[in-house]
DNA sequence: ATATTAAGCCGCCATT
DNA sequence: AAAATGGCGGCTTAAT
């Protein structure tokens, strides 16, 4: 069975320790055999386990740090101070692991150790958006992308602050198993298989991104109001700045122009609606801000790979979506 | 599938 | 002086 190793680094935060636990642990295959074996290999002594820069309780582990070497992918969670010296055998775990070919994923601050490792050098990455910046200037060799809820480069996976880890985890269920299955697991962690829209997840935004922004009213208000017809103007009128500056601005804060910002919110609703209700296509798209159940197949097999009810099959039947 | 409108995008430049 | 803004126009993209 496939591994997976989660190092208990000294200070681990506890969400991003249990996240990928819990998913890869929840996995089932069709025959309901578990997916992973998941282990959580740390030092022979007890680590604090803390969130939010807050201590919680000690933990002892059952795996040692060294036999991590051996697993089929080894996550990496962050921990309260990412930029405190990881201790030299984690490390050289982790170089040799990426250096056989074995999957590494971060998550959160948990990108810090792999840049310490030097494994983000000449990779993508991500990271907390918080944390960004500083990820970049301590990797001056790494491309740093803060607005990617998770980054896959080679066999090296980064990923967003906390929650984003799910998607991260989820996505490696699908990689592995296929949609099907991913779905299940996603059901069973009631979260969402797919955050956002775009045609490749590694280019997937978190909606709350650029909240902090000029922006973040209009998006909010555009969010809610993604089933009428809008146009640039309208969102402009929002705004209160011409068309122009809004267009600037949506490529400054969210790296996009304002349409296919708007497509991608509207494909996501799509997507929820497919997955949670029984609602007709045709009612989906009107929902979702589609004037049709034809425009809205386009674009979802534009974005999405797949038409509406190829997608959502895949939620509601034991067949895999895939094309 | 193709055509024909409308809408959106973005470089450029003057203005604030 | 530097940065943000907004209008114009040509070009691309989307809707029907």
């Amino acid at each position: 069975m496939h591994v997976i190793a989660v190092l208990a680094l000294d200070g681990v935060v506890g969400f991003d320790l249990t996240v990928p636990c819990q998913v890869f642990g929840s996995t089932l295959l069709a025959d309901g055999a578990r997916a992973y074996d998941v282990r959580v290999h740390g030092s022979s002594s007890p680590v604090k386990v803390t969130a939010a820069g807050l201590e919680l309780y000690q933990m002892s582990t059952s795996w040692r740090m060294e036999s991590a070497r051996r697993a089929g992918t080894i996550v990496v969670p962050g921990v309260a101070c990412p930029f405190d010296p990881i201790p030299r055998q984690t490390l050289e775990v982790l170089r040799a692991a990426v250096a056989n070919g074995t999957r590494v994923l971060s998550i959160c601050t948990g990108a810090f150790t792999l840049g310490q490792a030097g494994l983000l050098d000449g990779r993508r990455a991500t990271t907390h958006w918080l944390r960004a910046d500083e990820l970049a200037a301590r990797n001056p060799e790494v491309c740093v992308d803060p607005s990617a809820l998770f980054v896959g480069d080679g066999t090296v996976f980064t990923s967003a602050g906390v929650a984003a880890g799910i998607d991260l985890c989820l996505h490696i269920v699908e990689m592995d198993h296929g949609s099907a299955v991913a779905a299940e697991t996603a059901r069973r962690v009631v979260a969402s298989l797919r955050r956002d829209g775009g045609q490749a997840q590694y280019i997937d935004r978190p909606l709350y991104a650029g909240t902090d922004t000029p922006l973040g009213p209009t998006l909010g208000w555009l969010a809610e109001n993604l089933a009428d017809a809008i146009t640039l103007k309208d969102i402009a009128a929002h705004a209160s700045v011409s068309v122009r500056t809004l267009t600037r601005r949506f490529h400054r804060d969210l790296g996009t122009s304002p349409s296919q910002w708007l497509l991608s919110i509207r494909i996501r609703r799509a997507r929820e609606l497919l997955e949670t209700s029984s609602l007709s296509v045709e009612q989906v798209a009107s929902m979702s801000g589609f004037g049709s159940a034809a425009a809205l197949r386009q674009h979802f097999v534009g974005q999405v790979g797949s038409s509406p009810q190829t997608y959502r099959r895949s939620f509601t039947t034991t067949g895999d979506g895939r094309p």
